[in-house]
DNA sequence: TGTAGATGCTTGACATCTAAAATATCAAGG
DNA sequence: CCTTGATATTTTAGATGTCAAGCATCTACA
């Protein structure tokens, strides 16, 4: 590709750029809608609930896992660093919505876990925040949403292709030499 | 819809159920995927140009612009606030990538503009970015991104009928009475 | 002219987020 | 035991973001 002959190649790169251009468009297009679509939630959590966004997420990761969760498995699930759970579960527990119980077995970590105040605030949002979420896709139909929803999936999992964990991180002893 | 006899509706409750659970999951992919997708461009953009993805927003924005832009208007296209845009083209400023010349006719605004410096430092970057986002969406072929292109137009002017604008703000004398 | 309400921007207080360094614990091997 | 490296969390510094209040200017209209 590219060794072509100089004539002719007008069509293929006006094609490339097509397509480049094509991603790009496509790529801001997306970004749009999602931050409407936060933006929208994120303004009536405020003024319904008096609530923001993260802790209404991280409220939501914990109220399907009566066990708890870890620090580490908050910060993958709500796809932010440690760092930020460690703030958000810092007012929530001052808040008295979650409490840090202890990690049987690894003093290092914890369970966060709702408490009963905790669980029945999420309750309160819950219903309201998916009719939100329903009301701001009705744009699409039953079918469309399928179709969106698929074509996500394959997007998905070309995206957790990337990105590989750079290095392999063996521990056990080099074999090579 | 309110006064159905009580027979038979259990079946259109677990419809409704259903559909609001799909369009729950769908915001939730719909929303990983984007995060992802920022995420590795963030990342990105810090090791190999050494900035962030919202200056790099707003040179592009300003990019296109030889008149330049207020900063109401990079507020809109950039989806922000206007003190967000205030905190970043002060730093950019300093940086000597923007300037913020006179508004003609009008003493409270002026324009954004790129210098010689932020022209010659986006346009360093412009491809490499684009080359990026060609990247993340080859999950897709040219015609499911065509595709999901369409539906999220769709979506998009759905979302913009939504939030209407609360009051009608007429300035001129109230009839009603 | 002059004054009331919009509009454009900045400021201040604070929440959220990242990246990187620090702290604490665990797990294995000599 | 003790060291070494991995893992779990926190801390720190700083960028990005919101919202609401404030200032300056514009616009309309009496």
């Amino acid at each position: 590709m590219v060794t072509l002959p100089t004539l002719a190649t007008n069509d293929l790169e006006s094609r490339v750029l097509e397509d480049d251009h094509q991603a790009l468009k496509l790529w801001l297009r997306l970004l749009a809608c999602t931050m409407r679509v936060e933006g929208v939630i994120r303004n009536r959590l405020r003024s319904e609930f008096a609530t923001t966004l993260p802790r209404f997420d991280l409220l939501a990761q914990l109220e399907r896992e009566p066990e708890g969760l870890s620090m580490g498995e908050l910060s993958q699930r709500l796809m932010v660093t440690g760092g930020n759970v460690t703030g958000i579960t810092d007012q929530l527990e001052g808040e008295g919505l979650v409490v840090r119980a202890d990690h049987p077995g690894d003093r290092r970590a914890y369970r966060v876990r709702l408490t009963a105040a905790g669980r029945r605030q999420f309750r309160r949002m819950a219903a309201t925040h998916e009719a939100w979420v329903v009301e701001l896709f009705e744009g699409w139909t039953p079918e469309q949403k399928t179709q969106v929803h698929g074509l996500l999936a394959t997007l998905k999992q070309h995206l957790a292709g990337l990105e590989a964990p750079a290095a392999p991180k063996r521990k056990t002893r080099e074999i090579a030499a």
